[in-house]
DNA sequence: TAAAACCCTAGTAATCAGATAGGCTTTTAT
DNA sequence: ATAAAAGCCTATCTGATTACTAGGGTTTTA
C-alpha cells in the first residue's frame, strides 16, 4: 500500500475535523488554510469522504465539512483504503488469498505479501482519529479521552514553508 | 510501499534462480518462458538486478545469469528496494523521523506510518529467498526442505480481527 | 567468424497523480 | 426578494510513472 499525497491530504483534513469536532461545520477554505492544503483539489477530496459517508456537509452560507462519527470510531484504515485502495503491497488480500490457492509456484511469495497486509491491517484499523488527532481544541471540560499521544500538547505555530518543503 | 509488477517479475526471477542456484548460468530467454515474463523487459530487470550486485551475469554464447549469493543470504527487501523503493507507505522512514522530529502537529499520523513501515521491514528483511523459492530443482527434483517454510511465514496470530481468517 | 547471449540506450502508449476551472444549487442575511 | 456565501459536480490539463518494445553494440563460444 502507497500512501499519495491525496491520501495524506485526506488523514489530514480528518485529523483537523477530529480537532474541532464539537465545532460543528468547518468551511473548506478554513480546513485548507489551516492544513495548508490546495483548497480545490481538497474539495474534491472532501467530496469523496462525504460520499464515503465518513464526513457530512452543510450546504449554504454557513455551511462546510464535520466528521459523522465521533473521532474514536474513524479508524484510518477507512480513510486510506478510501483514497488510496487495499492495504496489501500488491493486489488485494482477497486476489492473494486466491493466488495462495492457486499458484503453487509462488504461493510463499504471495503468502509473505498478504503477511505484509495483514501487519498493515493491524495498526491502522486500530488506530483511530481520536488516537492520533492531537488535543480537542475546545475547552478542555471533561470526558475527553483521547489515548496515547504522549501527554504533552504542542506548540502551536503552523508554517507553510516547513509543510511545502516536504512535497517531495 | 507498492510492489509493482516489475517487482513482481524481478522477485519471480530471483525465486527461479534460487530454485536453480547449482546450476550455473540461466539464460533470459529461459527465465522468461519458464516464468512467463516478457523477454525484454525482464532484460532490464536483470540488468538492474546486476547493477545492484544481486546476480551476476556471463557474457556471449552459454551465458545466462546467476545469484551473487545463496538464496539463504538474500532478503525480499533487498530486491524491493531496489525495484520498488522504500517500505514506507509515504516517503522513507529517514524522512517519516524527520517529520516526527519537526512536525508537531502531525506527528501522530508519520507515526503510524514508521510503525508501518517497521511491520513490513521486520517480515520482509527476515525472508530470504530459500524461504520461499521452494526445492531446489537439481538432483532428484521433488520437495526437500519445504517444511521450514511454513513454520517460518505464519506465526503472527492477528486479534480481534476485522476480516476473515486469513486461511490456516 | 558466425551465432549466441548479454549490454545499453531510446522510445512509446496508457494510465495516474495532482491539481485547476467554472458553472450550478442551496442556504443565510438583509 | 435577492445577493452573497458555501458546497456540488463535471471537465480539463500537465507531468510523471508504468509496462513495455526496439534495435544496435559487445563479448564469448564452437
Amino acid at each position: 500500500m502507497k500512501i499519495s499525497h491525496k491520501g495524506l491530504y485526506a488523514l489530514q483534513a480528518m485529523m483537523m475535523l477530529a480537532r474541532r469536532h464539537d465545532q460543528g461545520a468547518i468551511r473548506i477554505r478554513d480546513i485548507a488554510y489551516e492544513e495548508v492544503l490546495p483548497e480545490k483539489f481538497l474539495e474534491l477530496i472532501l467530496l469523496e469522504l462525504k460520499n464515503a459517508r465518513l464526513v457530512e456537509s452543510v450546504r449554504g452560507a454557513k455551511g462546510g465539512y464535520q466528521l459523522r462519527r465521533p473521532p474514536s470510531e474513524i479508524h484510518l484504515s477507512e480513510i486510506i483504503r478510501l483514497i488510496d485502495g487495499p492495504l496489501a503491497p500488491f493486489g488485494d488480500a482477497e486476489q492473494l488469498r486466491h493466488l495462495i490457492d492457486r499458484d503453487a509456484e509462488h504461493r510463499a511469495l504471495y503468502r509473505v505479501f498478504l503477511q505484509v497486509r495483514d501487519a498493515a491491517a493491524k495498526i491502522l484499523e486500530h488506530t483511530t482519529l481520536a488516537d492520533i488527532a492531537g488535543p480537542d481544541s475546545a475547552k478542555s471540560g471533561r470526558g475527553q479521552r483521547r489515548k496515547k499521544l504522549e501527554s504533552r500538547v504542542l506548540p502551536m505555530v503552523v508554517h507553510r514553508s516547513v509543510r511545502k518543503g516536504t512535497r517531495e
